[in-house]
DNA sequence: AAAGGTGTCAACCGCTATAAA
DNA sequence: CTTTATAGCGGTTGACACCTT
């Protein structure tokens, strides 16, 4: 990995436009492009002595000439101490697999439940490494289901003609059907045992497909008004600091407690490993048994109407068509109920 | 060694949601 | 109700480092 202060000495240095910066609408005065340390040591300071917030007129204050977007995004992506930078190890790696299978590219949510790591640094690793990684495995990385038998040469010979490839691929893959045949693909050097939801770990230490793995579960997520579209029942607003809010309400609190929970359970793998759980919970819908984060989800999928439907590789197929909407976002997810 | 291709990642953009005036 | 400010999100860009020929 590159020293991350390199590049913006160098382009201090050479007084770099910086990424990115294609757009005329520069506005005049303002500095744009790679932070210099100096100007990392202003930000940080000036925040450490005032705290967070009031972007717009932060860099005013601190004596920046950036804009108040440009500070945010610079605290918020390097320079908050609770920032963890280096390899995402595999356990995160994991982590994000079954998350974006769940939630499709809600990087700030994704994000919110991986302590130490920024949306954006989720959305280069995933267009970087994990987009490719699946689709090296024969699996479509927006669906999460088997590509179609062609793609990989297909890809392989836009590979060979296209330096953007990690764009395009991530955002308009081609496959708009697969073959739900027995897709088992082999899983890197990674030794994990954890089942991503709805993808098991054999003992060959291959993952299967989720449409082929035993145990698929069915939560209805849709809704009626808005089908394909993804409607969790919480706040599924992220916050960096994990899933802490402290200006939440008690209704707040409450749902994104469930949301946790609902989430928690959907990551962990006893959910998945119980095929019956829900319908046994349906069953039994006034069952004392013991509160686990099971039951939260049962309670969560029960108090939100998620009818026995849903399976997750179709909510990360529906939410990867949601990007073609950039109007449905997590807070509109989220006022869906 | 040089040139061109590819991968990575910080930073930007446009847009939306929300709160306050 | 409208306007404005602020915060935040996902997609995209481009500089730089590394790799391949």
């Amino acid at each position: 990995m590159r020293n991350p202060s390199s590049k913006p000495q160098a382009a201090a240095a050479a007084n770099s436009t910086g990424a990115g910066a294609s757009s005329n609408k520069t506005k005049v005065g303002l500095k744009r492009g790679p932070w210099t340390p100096e100007e990392d040591e202003l930000l940080s300071t000036y925040i450490k002595r005032e705290g967070e917030g009031r972007w717009r007129t932060l860099p005013k204050k601190a004596g920046l000439l950036r804009c108040g977007k440009s500070c945010r995004l610079r605290w918020m992506n390097y320079l908050r101490p609770s920032v963890k930078r280096g390899h995402i190890a595999w356990d995160e790696e994991d982590l994000i697999l079954r998350l974006h299978r769940l939630l499709g590219n809600r990087w700030s949510l994704i994000a919110g439940r991986i302590p130490g790591r920024t949306d954006n640094e989720i959305k280069n690793y995933w267009n970087t490494h994990l987009s490719k990684k699946l689709i090296s495995q024969g699996i479509d990385p927006r669906t999460h289901k088997p590509l179609e038998p062609n793609y990989s040469d297909s890809n392989n010979e836009n590979k060979a003609s296209s330096s953007k490839l990690h764009h395009t691929v991530a955002d308009h893959p081609s496959s708009s059907s697969y073959e739900p045949s027995a897709a088992v693909v082999s899983r890197d050097a990674s030794t994990s045992n954890i089942p991503i939801d709805g993808i098991e770990f054999n003992s060959d230490d291959q993952y299967q497909n989720p449409e082929t793995a035993a145990g698929k579960v069915h939560v209805n997520m849709q809704n009626a008004d808005h089908e394909g579209d993804v409607t969790y029942g919480m706040d599924l607003r992220s916050s960096h600091e994990g899933f802490s809010n402290e200006d939440d309400d008690d209704t707040n609190y409450c749902t994104d407690d469930i949301f946790s929970s609902f989430l928690n359970s959907l990551i962990n793998e006893d959910a998945f490993n119980s095929p019956n759980l829900l319908q046994q919970q349906q069953l039994q819908p006034n069952s004392t048994s013991t509160a686990t984060d099971c039951d939260a989800l049962i309670s969560s999928t029960t108090a939100f109407t998620f009818g026995p439907g849903w399976d997750a590789p179709s909510v990360a197929s529906t939410t990867s068509s949601d990007h073609n909407d950039p109007k449905l976002t997590n807070e509109k997810v989220e006022k869906q109920f």
